[in-house]
DNA sequence: CTACAATCGGAGTTGCTGCTCCGTATGAGA
DNA sequence: TCTCATACGGAGCAGCAACTCCGATTGTAG
């Protein structure tokens, strides 16, 4: 996504300019929230509205862009760890990383709730990349034994995704998180007493 | 909050109004989320939206009568399942209907929010109200020995505000809130193995 | 260096939404 | 029933934010 879709590549400072307003985009977002103004962005980006519409023709299509490249780092990252020796570390670790960076970015949340409404069309790529790599996290961290079996992606994905929001809303951080991850793993006992009605 | 401030109570038609405003408004902002315009509220209300705005002087106002009342129904609820025989379950259940409730209406995850920040002068009586009677359900919960020891309403509340959002945005209801209250439950043998960096 | 197409900047347009204002309607006390 | 303060309705105002348009600028091919 750095050429148009039509024909040649961009001129040098129109690239330039793109790559700007993307990383301005990200920082407006991420500490005014994604309703802040476009000129803001602008403005951070050191750029005219009118740039930041050509490259971005809608308002959505920016934050888009913005949250694509939040969850392919995101993707990224956990892919690295697929291979680290403890296997329950990094899944916990992964976890823990991506909560924190929502309490700094609400974009992030954002970003995580799309991604799980998977019929959704925006960051339709970026999404199912994200899913997949955590995918593989948990699936070692349970061959490893440090997560209980019965859980998929999609509950993990969700857990996930509330944790960030409420990391970035209320307060206690750690606490919190030291309950889900309790949650998620096996328990040494009885199988299921469970009542969640 | 059914007579003005000042002096005399309110004609009957007024507070008949009154009630429509408040009853359409929480019907809208469950649907349509907090955005919704006010025009709305008052199409469904079947008023003006003048009358609207003269028993709320602002939106503003209005959402946080409407999340107030959601707070004090949630409240009231929780106090009810006080003195409920089965301290694990009446803690566990109300959970769960909170979690049912928010994924309905997104309003309530946004008045859970809003009650975890205590210092904010919005939804200021009610929230503490909820946390309190939380707080109740769960000290008589851990005193019988169904939810762990170390955890207070503080987390409880930042884990109900995740588990709304999740339900709400995400999907897999049921599973993510089995992973939580598992979490919840004592462990039954070693103490704190946790990391959570 | 020149020519020109690609790109830029930002004033202006458009549409939406919170809120006000005032002429009209109505509940309630005498 | 009569009176009038209370309350109503909704057109209109004001401000904001997304998006457009075009003259000015600039990168780049030849």
């Amino acid at each position: 996504m750095t050429s148009p879709a039509s024909g040649r590549p961009l001129r040098a400072d129109a690239l330039r300019n793109r790559a700007k307003v993307l990383a301005a985009a990200e920082e407006v977002f991420a500490v005014q929230g994604t309703s802040a103004p476009t000129e803001e962005v602008a403005r951070k980006a050191g750029v005219g509205i009118g740039t930041v519409f050509r490259h971005f023709p809608t308002k959505e299509s920016l934050l888009e862009a913005v949250l694509v490249a939040l969850l392919e780092r995101l993707a990224a990252e956990a892919r690295e760890l697929g291979s680290a020796r403890d296997a329950g570390a990094a899944f916990f670790g992964f976890f823990s990383r991506v909560v924190a960076q929502a309490a700094a970015k609400q974009a992030v949340t954002e970003a995580l709730a799309e991604a799980g409404i998977d019929a959704r069309a925006a960051t339709g790529s970026a999404g199912p990349g994200l899913k997949a790599a955590l995918g593989t996290l948990l699936e070692r961290a349970q061959e490893a034994g440090a997560v209980r079996a019965d859980v998929g992606p999609g509950e993990v994905m969700a857990l996930l995704t509330g944790m960030s929001y409420a990391a970035g809303r209320a307060g206690a951080r750690d606490d919190v998180l030291k309950i889900a991850f309790d949650g998620l793993r096996p328990r040494p006992d009885q199988a299921g007493t469970t009542q969640a009605g």
